[in-house]
RNA sequence: CGGGGUAUGGCGCAGUCUGGUAGCGCACCUGCUUUGGGAGCAGGGGGUCGCAAGUUCGAAUCUUGCUGCCCCGACCA
């Protein structure tokens, strides 16, 4: 008994009692399909143009994505921090950026008619930190980072938070005494990159990106292929299935050969495309897609350590501005990349990894003894696995019970009713696939708890 | 920022051309019947029709101005 009173304050849910406003039908605004669904599953709500509320079930997901994110850069030996959504408009004139950012930059006066700028992201900032406390080439390497909100103010905030103004972002900042130890920070995070997007389920292809006037090849945005995506891509097939490296990555090692293995293969999104390296790929390996950039890493030398003055003491005893490179995650639009990657007619299709309830269970007759008995054992056993699992002990019709599970897309569904218990059984399902069983409910509580 | 739409209850929409006391579906509340893939019947609540001026005896409807939102383009995580 108190196990289960205590269960039910931990993450786990009864939908009775739970914020979960599903529409039937979506509003007329939203035009791709995560921001439909997104709306739909009562995920969030648009407050103002590309400007939302998190609504729980968004809320857990955008979190559940934080923390992935965090733990890889955590893991890649970066450290986080915090800095404010609004900056002085001075910090910027230093590196000139103030007048050269135009009008996606939200300015904004305080009361004393100072300055200020709701921050679009953060080098200035961080580069103001840096120059503050570290003076000595012994203090390096560092890479620092945060996950904040940012805001832009687009022209055209479109397709819900894929391209919202004020969106979740993962960003880090490393500082090297030269360009080869930089680029050494530069291979960590791109391997911690990698582990990300794997973790999250998805298939993410380094390609290279424009580098501007810095040059070299120290820019790659982070591409998941999906039919709804903004830019055309090209790529090597083979990418599709190089490893990935495991948790047991060594990140003091030498990340060059895990980088190559990416990198030696073509990539490149339709403004960097080069038709004839493409096309001298063999025909079966010419990957031509759609996608979504999830993430965006880059090194910019001194450009800002230079104007604005972070310098280390070097060996020699002379001082030098640092080297700098960046390395964005846009947490916010990954859970739009991740439903448009993974949906169906019925709904959302989670990850594991990111779903916002491991398994739900629907009770098909509430007020039944032996139904509720079964759901609630189902419920108890599933919460202590640590499966944060969602109970639908609503009185709803059947049919609506199962369009609402579908739509918001948790991996399993357990659905007890009193003709399947009649003779011992619960219907298993798989969200993904649609597969279903009639099992014993020790079977499917087995079943669905075997990988928590 | 150029071009094009649109604005009527929480959501989806009709009504606007041709001015005359605001309607439908879903959702919500009550009751009854139902209950295994978005139930049926009956009753009920909720909207100063985006805002502001104007025309008119009378404006959701006509005129003018403004604003929000959406789509296409250029731009970006």
């Amino acid at each position: 008994m108190c196990r289960v009173l205590s269960s039910e304050h931990e993450d786990s849910m009864r939908l009775s009692r739970y914020f979960l406003p599903i529409l039937k039908e979506a509003p007329k605004e939203a035009e791709i399909v995560s921001h439909r669904l997104m709306l739909r599953a009562g995920m969030m709500r648009q407050q103002a143009a590309g400007i939302y509320s998190w609504l729980p079930l968004g809320y857990k997901v955008l979190m559940k994505i934080e923390q992935i994110v965090r733990e890889e850069q955590n893991r890649s030996g970066a450290i986080e921090l915090m800095m404010p959504t609004i900056q002085s408009a001075d910090l910027w004139r230093e590196s000139g950026r103030y007048d050269a950012y135009g009008k996606e930059m939200l300015r904004i006066t305080d009361r004393h008619e100072r300055e200020m700028l709701f921050g679009p992201t953060n080098e200035e900032m961080i580069t103001d930190i840096f120059r503050t406390y570290v003076r000595s080439y012994r203090d390096l390497p560092l890479n620092l980072y945060h996950i904040q909100w940012k805001f832009r103010d687009e022209v055209r905030p479109r397709f819900g938070v894929m391209r919202g103004r004020e969106f979740l972002m993962k960003d880090a900042y490393s500082f090297d005494v030269d360009q080869a130890a930089a680029e050494k920070a530069y291979a960590k995070m791109f391997v911690a990159y990698l582990r990300t997007y794997k973790r999250l389920g998805l298939t993410a292809i380094p390609m290279r990106a424009d580098t501007g006037p810095i040059g070299g090849n120290l820019s790659h945005e982070f591409i998941i292929l999906a039919s709804t995506g903004e830019s055309a891509v090209f790529c090597d097939k083979e990418l599709l299935d190089t490893p990935v490296p495991g948790e047991d990555v060594d990140f003091d090692a030498d990340m060059k050969p895990i980088v190559e293995s990416f990198t030696n293969k073509y990539a490149a999104t339709e403004e960097m495309h080069d038709e004839a390296a493409f096309n001298a790929l063999p025909e079966d390996r010419r990957v031509s897609a759609r996608g979504i950039e999830v993430g965006h890493i880059f090194y910019f030398g001194t450009k800002y350590s230079e104007p604005m003055g972070a310098k280390v003491a070097m060996p020699d005893g002379t001082e030098k501005p640092v080297h700098m490179g960046s390395y964005g995650v846009g947490v916010s639009r990954l859970i739009g990349a991740l439903i448009e990657a993974n949906h169906d007619d019925a709904g959302i299709i989670w990850p594991e990894s990111v779903a916002p309830f491991g398994a739900g269970i629907i009770n098909l007759r509430p007020g039944d003894a032996a139904v509720d008995a079964a759901c609630d054992k189902a419920y108890a056993e599933l919460s202590k696995a640590g499966l944060d699992p969602l109970y639908d002990d609503t009185d709803a019709r059947p049919g609506a019970k199962f369009a609402s599970m579908d739509l918001i897309g948790l991996p399993w569904q357990i659905i007890v009713g009193p003709k399947g218990l009649a003779d011992g059984v619960v219907e298993l399902k798989y969200r993904r696939t649609g597969e279903k069983q009639l099992v014993s409910l020790d079977a499917a509580i087995a079943r669905v708890t075997e990988k928590a």
